[in-house]
DNA sequence: GATCCACTAGAACGATCACTCTAGTAGAAC
DNA sequence: GTTCTACTAGAGTGATCGTTCTAGTGGATC
């Protein structure tokens, strides 16, 4: 794999460029967002925008969420690889984002999410860009389900709730302003992966039981 | 007079004003969506927009939020009523969403989401209309747990996963354009139900039990 | 049939949008 | 010290934003 992904240097006002879109995509969103408020936040002129980013805003908001969409995974393993179980994990990762949400009013919740929700009918290439960050979470989950002893399918499906429940919660809290939404469904899912996880070890119970 | 909540009456035009808003709302959310579009949709020119709405495109998507929102609460609770048990209520539930998801091009996400992530962090006023519609679906969903057996805190924090999972659920499967994502959250969390119910019918177990 | 009011109709307003353009600067290469 | 390139700097472009404005229309009321 080259350096960076596109084979970009990493000059000094690129790198700002792409921080402060990050951080205004949080507050803000795609359409709430401005190349003015871009250049503004990132003290970056216009034909500096142009000339590291010939192809204008999307380009700019594709590869910031590109490079944010990796440290979140490098930051999900970071907190697997240091958990004592799975479960544990599941537990740290979602009391993490409740902390880091209250830490900063409210305001810094998953981009990649709002930015999917907002623009996956109306811009492709960004649509297929969360996607593939998206993607990217999923497997590194499944990854993570999969050590804990469960077959691949029952990893994968609940791999991708972890995501579609971790970003629900961020939404909830959000909107709230208070991050009891996203503790209740860490408390609710460690549960479910619990039972999993147990379900698995005792291969009497099948793959997919259900009430007697 | 107050025969709808804010009192207002049923005008044709004002409704068809909502109802493009609400449309327009799914496909481009409230940043991506203009007066001018909804003055085109609905077919109503400038002057009635602002007739009906003094207050402007706020108070447009506010109420539009507020309508679609107790559409959706009437739709969760025909669901639970017709549904032989709440794990099957669950199912339906994410299926049919799954369903309607595809059967729009991946364009019928519920508006009150996207909105929520997109301007939670500006806009009070429309922060706080997309909180109540939460919370009314979480109550409605918290009552239906509690009708299955389970004690009421557990009925909440389970009430509140589940707007989460499903609302992560659309976001991913649109994403995705594909609704597997939403499919599969559906399947882990009636496992989840499953369980929690289970668990509180045999008292022995206690409220919230670990791996032994 | 004059008056009135709810509603229709869309042009016009200043602000802001994404983007383009010209001009200038700093440092390396020779 | 000239030349070249990478980058800075921000005014200017036409389009579109949310909102306001004036002008009209149709039907009920007196």
């Amino acid at each position: 794999m080259e350096s960076t992904p596109p084979g970009h240097a990493a000059h000094p006002t690129r790198e700002r460029i792409l921080t402060a879109t990050n951080e205004l995509l949080r507050r803000h969103g795609y359409n709430g967002m401005s190349i003015k408020q871009i250049s503004a936040a990132s003290s970056a002129p216009m034909g500096s925008l142009y000339h590291f980013f010939p192809d204008g805003k999307d380009a700019i908001v594709r590869e910031s969420l590109e490079s944010s969409g990796a440290v979140y995974l490098q930051l999900f393993q970071a907190i697997a690889a240091e958990s004592p179980s799975t479960a544990d994990a599941i537990t740290n990762f979602f009391d993490g984002a409740a902390a880091l949400l209250e830490a900063s009013d409210f305001i810094e919740i998953c981009p990649i999410g709002s930015v999917a929700r907002e623009i996956a009918s109306t811009n492709d290439p960004l649509r297929s860009a969360t996607h593939r960050v998206f993607t990217s979470w999923i497997e590194a989950a499944t990854a993570m389900f999969a050590t804990s002893g469960l077959p691949e399918i029952d990893a994968r499906q609940l791999a991708a709730t972890f995501i579609a429940t971790l970003e629900g919660g961020f939404m909830l809290a959000r909107a709230a302003r208070d991050a009891t939404p996203l503790r209740d469904a860490g408390v609710v899912f460690r549960r479910i992966v619990d039972v999993m996880i147990a379900t698995a070890r005792t291969p009497s119970k099948g793959v997919t039981p259900r009430m007697p």
